[in-house]
DNA sequence: TTATCATTTCGTTATATGGCGAAACATAAT
DNA sequence: ATTATGTTTCGCCATATAACGAAATGATAA
């Protein structure tokens, strides 16, 4: 269906959504990490990443207690490798990404998570 | 900003765009046209179109009291001239896409357009 | 100039989306 | 087993979006 299609693009649809493929595109991160950098809800962030996931930007692994997401490596959709290929491309680097990527640097997870 | 880079992808987002879209693909067309095809309200196309203007995707020409809309052969945006571009592989045909260009054979501007 | 007609803008309504906190889950640590 | 903790789900609210019809606009045709 042409809704479907849609979909991929709805994903990329929002700013925060951005942030966290970015983000990852530096290191696997945790959802505790992202709702760190960038301030919004734990729910928030979990809702936004089932999103990612579901379209097939990201996927998740488990490390102790945490679950780690990260960049797909083996998207399904060939839209999706396309974008992922040429990250940069799509979401051009500017002062927001690149903060949020040297917060990322000072962020401790063991830290930060236990609250 | 962010937010700026959501919008070509918001513009994306909703179906009747993507057919709009892919119709442009086969031929200049006036904002009936389109409404004929689509079965929406002339202001909901005409909102459409502005929406797919504004990001780039489309420009507009006059022609007699028509206004032809077609497929922009020299946008700014670099991202939106890469799914310009490769169209078919971004926004693959279907049943949908396909009827909607054979609909169009059969539409006579003079005859759909004068209500 | 006046009438016609394609298109846009405006006001309203219904649904979608993104935000939050609380509660539910799941799993690691004690 | 029980507690602690990272994550998800749920219910709610505010805003955004897409739809419509009516009115406004603007340019062509009479």
């Amino acid at each position: 269906m042409l809704k479907e299609k849609t979909k991929i693009f709805k994903a990329l649809s929002d700013p925060n959504r951005l942030r966290i493929i970015k983000m990852l595109q530096t290191k696997k991160l945790c959802v505790c990490e992202i709702t760190e950098v960038l301030q919004l809800a734990t729910s928030t962030v979990s809702k936004h990443l089932s999103i990612l996931r579901d379209n097939g930007f990201i996927v998740e692994e488990k490390d102790g207690k945490w679950i780690n997401y990260y960049i797909n490596p083996t998207p399904f959709d060939e839209r999706v490798s396309s974008i992922l290929g040429s990250l940069d491309f799509w979401i051009s680097d500017d002062s927001v990404t690149n903060k949020d990527k040297t917060s990322l640097i000072n962020i401790d997870r063991k830290i930060i998570c236990c609250k």
